[in-house]
DNA sequence: TATAAAGGTGAATCCGCAC
DNA sequence: AGTGCGGATTCACCTTTAT
């Protein structure tokens, strides 16, 4: 299996996201984030794929496209478990749409829930509809391969760090379960923007909290890699991608060329290491 | 079936959730509020009845306490399917314990998801461990009987209300799915308190928000009743509650009875019905 | 200043099955 | 039978922050 893109500390493949993690050998991974696609069924995104097998049992779904779409996540789980080192945690955003299947298969599949974030977007778009509240969050999982497991957790620089912009967050106090980060500005899209991104702030916290100097991250739906550019912002995180799109690949690829121009990281060092 | 408590608008029923909805008649209540109980299935608390039967036919579920749960998750969830109207909705509270599977159960069983709310509690309790965000958070669900009914939503009294302590509220806008509000202080406490007793003024949003007047209110798991309190001092909503501990039918008796010695209510009357 | 908070961790203990 | 191991449970202790 060759990658699409190979730099120091960054790789990219191209392709279907299971069958590329099927491919991996088990334990590779400290930490997976993934923001996996939704709407599988209807008409939106046409992300199926002949690979996809069904694996629902159930059969108590009355909804065939809310099973399908349990089946996708149920199986994109199990696959990130197994690339999952021990100790390793996994990420995963979704609204709503998407992630109370993702939720539950995470716990069905084992995997001991650590804590859900509401990520706040204070400049969220308004409700047009008038008939329901204003959609301004997200949620993200964070569980650990098992309840035995140990994770890594750097409480200091979660509690003590900087973080701009964030008016939910006391100084000094511990960091909890509502985060309030702007979607991108216009800064971050002048490469094009893939419609799900990330703001790179939301990453660098997710990245300084669970994972450790040199580990290796892996997202299986990396869309203009996001998460790597973080990583490697952060400095010293081995990053993975897969992506199916070559649009995407190629934003990713133009995005960390980009930042390589630049000779300086743009963050300073974690600050536990420091203090 | 008798009611072990009735009064102007609210009435109690003593003994089994699952029982006693499967003895009411089918479309009878305009929205339905439960907080459902969690940690079934291991040590926590004893909450098994001898009536729970296992429909549970996936199984796909690792761990046994996980099916469990939702086991009967889906169970009470259809069941209050069955009592609500046509264009009733449900709402549904709960941490990352349960949550995920009540959102799974609720979309599996064929009900539309209309929002998903984070409730923010600014004064939660810290995290001791210091191996994980501070839990400050509860998710509470909104969702309709299915995607072609037609919901009742006050979005006047939500956009222009007065919303005292929730500073995410910003005035005369939209309201959004991000709300801060306090647990319930010492003074709400003066009858004791049920372990997850609601604050009275999340409830109060929640039924300006979702009934109209004169609407009946089921709450499948009433605690100390505060969902019938907030319908009382919203006035001109019928409430029906079900619990199965004594000690909180009795409070929630008390609750009421000291409700109604002070003849002013004590919110006004929504907002939109003035403007 | 004392208190409360549906808490989390990890070592010790207990239990049940395999050999 | 006795030992050993893995899985499940228990419990003392960790340490924070709004009120």
């Amino acid at each position: 299996m060759e990658a699409a893109y190979q730099a120091k500390g960054f790789r990219l493949f191209k392709g279907d996201a299971l069958d590329i993690m099927r491919a991996m050998p088990a334990e590779s991974f400290d930490m997976v984030f993934a923001d996996p696609p939704y709407f599988l069924s209807n008409g939106g995104f046409s992300v199926h794929s002949g690979k996809r097998v069904s694996v629902h049992k159930g059969g108590w779904d009355k909804s065939r496209g809310v099973a399908d779409d349990m089946d996708f996540h149920r199986a994109w789980i199990e696959e990130a478990r197994r690339l999952l080192k021990p100790n390793g945690t996994i990420w995963i955003s979704g609204t709503y749409h998407s992630i109370y299947q993702c939720g539950y298969a995470l716990q069905a599949s084992g995997f001991h829930m650590l804590n859900d974030i509401a990520w706040f977007k204070p400049n969220a778009a308004p409700n047009l509809s008038c008939r329901v509240f204003t959609a301004s969050h997200e949620t993200l999982l964070w569980a650990r391969k098992d309840k035995k497991a140990r994770h890594y957790f750097d409480y200091a620089t979660m509690k003590n760090g900087d973080w701009p912009g964030d008016k939910m967050k006391n100084p000094g106090t511990q960091m909890r379960s509502v985060w309030a980060v702007n979607t991108p500005k216009q800064s971050e899209k002048t490469h094009g923007k893939h419609p799900t991104q990330k703001p790179l702030e939301l990453l660098r916290r997710i990245i300084l909290a669970s994972t450790p100097p040199s580990a290796s991250i892996l997202d299986p739906f990396a869309g203009s890699s996001t998460t790597g550019i973080a990583a490697a912002m952060v400095g010293d995180r081995h990053f993975t991608g897969i992506e199916k799109n070559k649009k995407y690949i190629d934003l990713s690829i133009k995005r960390h060329r980009d930042l390589n121009k630049s000779p300086m990281p743009t963050w300073s060092a974690p600050l536990s290491t420091t203090v």
